[in-house]
DNA sequence: GTTAGCACTCTCTTATGGAGAGTGCTAAAA
DNA sequence: TTTTAGCACTCTCCATAAGAGAGTGCTAAC
């Protein structure tokens, strides 16, 4: 373990990059940050902190950078939250005015706007996962013909529909019992738990007392439930990147921005929060991803009802501000549930 | 107008600077493109064509480069429309094969990214405008005490839904009987024209046999009506622009981009070509908005049921592929049009 | 254990001097 | 009158060089 000047020096040098995006020398931290010691010492400690791997110098005569280890234990241990500021706190309180917040959605996407505002990072939310709320009701609405409109609705207040064309023409009264079969077997299900054989066992019961077409229509109906499972993604504030000095490069730049054009990639990233109740940081090559193994990530989920259901984050170089972006994301994920919930029991 | 020989040169001039994104010399033109005539006698018609305003000169001893007029008269008279490979075909043919495919959203979606990955341009869609619909049914579906769900259908086989909250409860056949009366009123109008004074004279039919949560119910429905008139965007490719020398500068690159997260200038960029039959090409400063004046814009529109509902485009510099890039766009339109109408009839 | 002094290293910026490409002009050729 | 060859001139781009600046590591003294 680091002792206590040790660390100092340590929360020091992170703090001043931070800032700078500069390697920090021996003089900066003697003269900023008043440790009591001179430069010389410093030096002896920083060579001491680089072998331990905490730190990094990109060159000879350079100052040091921090390494992703010394990132690691400076958001384990050594920074202070930040505290929000009365205009962070406004901006985000304020998402709950914007007139076009309707449903869940319109929420996310107000949100990571204002996330990327206030951070000055890329954000990105994960929609509402279908697949982890269970379905309430299946209602079948005939549109004309052979037409016919499917809306599922989950426990967690979310509404899917999907417009579906039936082989042979089908009567309302059919189209009720089918929903009536539907509900009554699959209502309480986790969606992504409507697996083939939950289908095939259904289907066996309706063949029971049903034509062909019914046969055909349950089927296809099932079928559409399961494709129902990608969710959407939400990205705001890719530009932010260009007033950051590690993305003047324009290959940089380049990488960083394929990253979020690769929507899977960016749900495999966001989904790793469903696991932990808090916040999660992920620090350069920490992350899975070759891709973003020089970027930092921090996400929070929501909840609906109580149930973990997506999750929001934000992305930028490691050399981020820890301190206000973790602070930022734990009120805004605490002011999103509560609109969540304002939202679906008004 | 331009002589037969100034045309030769104009267009060799143009096509040569597509290629190589450098400044064109008169030794070039003589050399590649055998016009017969010496550097010399092309340099005099280059110093024409500059002084008429195809053409400017970088700097006082670099060669000229088209200027937006120049790729005007390029565009309008001399280019020859370029086949498409067969593989172009096969790719964008394959769109119908992708087994998302299930509604015009995915199939946009596939479609934007086919058209970014051939062309290697950055691709633009505008989602089917609700607002250019009509409204063909409405329907509430009771979900839970006062939730209820409102589902539009239009003429051109599009969906909406939204969840609703009522102030009080209302019973089934109180909604049965508010969706007649609005479906009554209201169904074949488009949904654009659905104004304030057809939703002030509906209620006022209304109010006359009904109560007063009858009434709240219907405005509530009714204001949102009119909510969904924003139609969704699609956008693919948006990093093909770093293989662009063009976009080498960074702030170029930024600036690009951040049309790119503008989401209402390119809702507008895009509805430019609905007043079109066929292809609209908008080059550089012909653009109405100052943020892409150095941009070229190549757009076309889709229709349903024989009606312009959305479009679909390509942004890149102005040194862009045209003859390309049109003939893609021209074949890619078509073949959305027919997997539309197979959609929304199979 | 800490510090001052100093030589050394590496980057970054600025200046310099061709090389290369292309033009415009002039005068000769067609 | 139109076209062409020749040539001086201009501007960019690139490589090289030099010097400033920042910071280190080491040694020896405190």
């Amino acid at each position: 373990m680091l002792d206590e000047r040790k660390q100092k020096i340590l929360k020091a040098i992170i703090d001043d990059f931070i800032i700078t995006a500069e390697p920090v020398g021996s003089r900066t931290i003697a003269r900023k940050y008043n440790i009591g010691i001179s430069p010389a010492t410093i030096r002896n400690e920083m060579s001491d902190l680089e072998e331990m791997g905490y730190l990094e110098q990109p060159h000879t005569s350079a100052g040091r950078i921090p390494s992703d280890k010394g990132y690691r234990f400076y958001v384990d241990f050594l920074m202070k939250l930040r505290k929000l500021t009365p205009e962070e706190i406004k901006n985000i309180k304020d998402v709950s005015l914007y007139k076009k917040i309707n449903g869940i959605e319109e929420l996310l996407e107000q949100t990571t706007k204002v996330l990327s505002q206030i951070t000055r990072y890329t954000s990105v939310a994960l929609g509402p996962q279908l697949k982890k709320t269970t379905l309430k009701h299946l209602q079948l609405v005939p549109v004309e013909n052979k037409r016919v409109l499917m809306v599922i609705v989950t426990n967690s207040g979310l509404v899917e529909h999907k417009l579906l064309s039936l082989p042979k023409n089908v009567t309302e009264s059919d189209l009720e019992r089918v929903s009536n079969i539907i509900n009554d077997k699959l209502s309480g299900l986790a969606i992504g738990d409507i697996s083939d054989d939950v289908i095939s066992n259904v289907k066996k019961e309706i063949i029971g007392f049903s034509s062909d077409v019914f046969d055909m229509a349950i089927e296809f109906l099932l079928k559409n439930l399961q494709i129902y499972t990608d969710s959407k993604l939400f990205l705001y504030g890719t530009t932010n990147i260009f007033n950051l000095p590690e993305f003047r490069d324009i290959e940089k730049a380049r990488n960083f921005l394929s990253i979020l054009e690769d929507k899977e990639l960016l749900c495999e990233i966001l989904s790793n929060s469903f696991m932990s109740k808090d916040i999660v940081i992920t620090i350069g090559s920490e992350n899975k991803y070759q891709e973003i193994k020089n970027c930092s990530v921090i996400t929070t989920t929501y909840k609906i009802n109580g149930k973990t259901i997506g999750s929001i984050g934000v992305v930028g170089p490691t050399r981020m501000e820890y301190s206000k972006v973790v602070s930022i994301v734990r009120f805004l994920s605490e002011n999103m549930s509560q609109l969540i919930s304002k939202i679906l029991n008004n």
